[in-house]
RNA sequence: GGGUCGAUAGCUCAACGGUAGAGCAGCAUCCUUUUAAGUUGUUGGUUCCGGGUUCGAAUCCCGGUCGACCCA
């Protein structure tokens, strides 16, 4: 150990930056107080580039510090925004002998600045700004991951996701698509005259689906309240106050596990059309999904291989978790899920099987059985574990026993099953999509069937509002997260939504 | 909730009971058209936290925190 405590802080870039941040600031110039009057994104800028026209445009460009060359008087770098990269090359000869030393020594990896120069293109052929002059609009005082290698560490990925949107150019595009994706769903329901409402999160009963809520309480209210886990019910109110076409996308709660296909909070599109019915929400559901493939997604398969090769829109995608390449294009399977249910058990009369037998028939297939479970469920147990996970291309399932939704109509010809269908692709549930029950009393006897004994949690003000007429309705709901796995090839939930529910760190 | 695996320099990773290392980044140096990495030199560690075993622990054991995967 040496006697004196060393001042060399070299090591230390945390350290560095400030040190020069504040002999920039002793110089007279803060770069926080900076901006620049940007003309271009780095890619419009590139776009204005005639060939063997060089320096004949100029352009302010502003971006992230992401490479840096520094080779003796003149210097590549490279700057990232929001479209993309460019690269700058500064000259010492052009800045001058201050502006340049304070290019190579004031700026790091990471800072933000924003130059004005004109567009050449260099001998290896990338177009490049020649920089006439520069402003550093901020400084980073913290260093960025390498750029190279990336950023790897799950947690760090999370938690601090602007790095992982810096440094990993697969989370960047990824998570800009799923933008996308939202935006061209408004769209495409705008055009059909669909019109955007927005609904309580904050409800005094959670209805629309099964599963635990969020508890809450309003103070000066001094009342307890819960997050909601469905937009269905408000949204059905709407097409009662004559909202004939409406639709939300919003953030729905719920308080289970956390999983790669489960975050607490997550994103549904609900959408609800008057004097329609489960299979005009097919034709939505799939021109909806058709467009994002065609539109924001742009597939493309490369036939042959070098220089032969050539590229084509295609309308597949591959699905990460099986390998298999999903075909949007191709015709839709519609199937029953009776029918399923026989396939898979080879069993024509299972649903008039004891519920000993559906037991004994869950064991022979290899899967637990919970006596304790009502026959639908031990029948549901097949559908979940061994069925949907198979129906790799996009399928609808319909006809769904009645108990698995008290909300849709119940089918004419059979008692036992109701109007709907569930959207199956790659191995995930979709979209469902009812008939909507609009019959008051059938309602509230669903309600009653399925509440058994907690009677408090019947949505009383949504039946009142049913006997005031609701017109027949289509309605569907979409998974927005599980929908951009499926699209942008995600393994996981936690890639596609920014911010991913994580215990607190330290 | 249960099981398995993981946490080492700013980032990516080695070292698996015996002096904690490398690449990139940083710092210094030379270099005016480079494409992850130009030259030469060089700094940098609470090995996630807390106990224990041992002459000696990043490494073995116990507990905890956080994460990933699988199962419920």
């Amino acid at each position: 150990m040496s006697e004196t405590p060393s001042t060399d802080i070299s090591h230390d870039q945390h350290a560095v930056r400030r040190n020069k941040l504040a002999e920039m600031r002793a110089a007279g110039f803060d770069p926080f107080r900076a901006n620049v009057a940007t003309t271009h994104f780095s890619q419009d800028a590139k776009a204005l580039y005639v060939e063997g026209q060089d320096n004949a445009v100029t352009v302010t460009v502003a971006g992230r510090l992401v490479t840096f060359r520094v080779q003796g008087g003149s210097s590549f770098v490279k700057v990232q925004d929001q479209q993309g990269v460019i690269q700058l090359y500064f000259r010492k000869d052009v800045l001058g002998e201050e502006r340049y030393l304070f290019f190579k020594k004031g700026l790091d990896l990471g800072d933000i600045i924003g130059v004005t120069g004109t567009l050449f293109m260099t001998k290896t052929g990338e177009i490049t700004v020649r920089v006439d002059s520069f402003t550093l609009v901020s400084k980073a005082l913290r260093p960025l991951p390498d750029n190279w290698s990336g950023l790897t560490d799950s947690e760090q990925i999370y938690r601090q996701r602007y790095l992982d949107l810096i440094v990993n150019q697969e989370s960047r595009t990824r998570l800009m698509t799923r933008s996308k994706i939202v935006s061209q769903i408004r769209r495409f329901l705008e055009d059909r005259q669909f019109l955007e409402v927005e609904t309580p999160v904050l409800q005094a009963v959670a209805g629309g689906a099964a599963a635990r809520p969020f508890q809450t309480h309003h103070n000066t209210l001094n009342t307890d309240f819960v997050l909601r886990i469905s937009l269905e019910l408000y949204l059905k109110r709407m097409l009662v106050g004559g909202y004939d076409r409406v639709f939300e996308i919003g953030r729905n709660f719920r308080n289970e596990g956390v999983s790669r296909r489960h975050n607490p909070e997550f994103t549904m599109l609900e959408v609800y059309q008057a004097y329609s019915d489960y299979r005009g929400m097919m034709t939505l559901v799939q021109d909806l999904l058709l467009h994002l493939v065609r539109d924001v997604v742009k597939p493309v398969e490369t036939e042959g291989e070098g220089e032969n090769a050539v590229t084509r829109p295609s309308m597949r995608i591959k699905h990460a978790a099986s390998g298999e390449w999903i075909d949007f294009a191709a015709g839709w399977r519609e199937v029953k899920y009776k029918d399923l249910i026989i396939e898979k058990t080879g069993d024509a009369d299972w649903f008039s099987r004891s519920k000993d037998e559906k037991v004994a028939g869950l064991q022979k297939l290899g899967l637990y059985a919970d006596p304790k479970w009502e026959d639908f469920e031990l029948t549901n147990e097949i559908f979940g574990k061994l069925i949907e996970p198979k129906l790799i291309q996009p399928t609808f399932v319909t006809h769904l026993p009645k108990e698995l939704c008290p909300l849709a109509k119940i089918t004419e010809n059979d008692p036992s099953t109701i109007d709907v269908f569930e959207l199956i692709i790659g191995g995930m549930e979709i979209a469902p999509a009812y008939s909507e029950q609009n019959d008051p009393d059938v309602q509230r006897a669903m309600f009653e069937a399925q509440a058994g004994e907690e009677q408090q949690k019947i949505d009383h003000d949504f039946l009142l509002a049913l006997e005031h007429g609701m017109p027949p309705a289509g309605g569907m709901g979409i998974g927005i997260d599980r929908l951009c796995i499926l699209l942008t090839g995600a393994e996981s939930i936690r890639d596609v939504i920014l911010y991913p529910q994580l215990r607190p760190g330290s």
